[in-house]
DNA sequence: CAGGATATATCCAAAAAGGATGCATCCACT
DNA sequence: AGTGGATGCATCCTTTTTGGATATATCCTG
């Protein structure tokens, strides 16, 4: 196992809000507001943040470096716009990583119908 | 779409815990602590199940009847064993479905790496 | 320039989780 | 048979986390 491996399990599961957040800037820079709209859409509605979940967990992020601000040419001055560190990349890697272990349990139990080639 | 999914969607996202224990009774019957030992297993020690979030779960999806206690021939009489209802195993399937489309979305922006034929 | 939408931020009550505690039963060992 | 440790369930209390109300400033449209 690569070093360093090791800690990033530890911050595992992610709350689903923290994922959804680092999922949304994997397609690239996006304002704080831009992200809750993109994960209510990609998420059909199922998963909302609200602005306290969302604000808490930027800031907190920032403090951790899972994500940095940017100095982006936007010429809305409201907005703060944020992108993955490589450690914010990594960690959504593994979160990743674990959902797809857990979907292919469930697969194996059935809950899920069988895949080609998968 | 088929009726009756509005309202499953309506329950998901499934808190994390929730969804183990749903995972754990799709492999069959257990009883409550194998339950808690199955998941840390399968989890590799990433999700544990306090005693305190493992029985309160399970007193609420008795409650709401997505599992059901079962007359085991367990010898041991302070086990109580539990199975999927169809209804829990209905939930079940959607929280997989949708964690499923979440791993996509993963793929699609390259936090995992691309599977041949997936 | 008025009004509504956008955007960020904070705060507090409500909900959820963790884990300590208690207690009963089971099992291994002597 | 008795003892000690592990198993198993359950509840309680504290802490953590969450949701959503409120506030404020900026932007856009008519």
């Amino acid at each position: 196992m690569p070093r360093g491996d090791a800690d990033l399990k530890a911050l595992l599961p992610l709350a689903a809000s923290a994922f959804h957040i680092l999922l949304a800037l994997a397609a690239g820079e996006r304002h704080g507001y831009s992200i809750s709209k993109e994960v209510e859409s990609a998420t059909e509605g199922m998963v909302k943040l609200p602005p306290g979940t969302l604000y808490r967990q930027i800031k907190q992020m920032l403090v951790d470096g899972w994500i940095a601000e940017t100095a982006s040419d936007d010429e809305d001055q409201r907005r703060r716009t944020y992108k993955l560190t490589d450690r914010g990349r990594k960690i959504a890697q593994a979160e990743a990583a674990r959902l797809e272990e857990l979907v292919r349990i469930a697969r194996e139990r059935r809950l899920l119908p069988a895949v080609a080639f998968g």
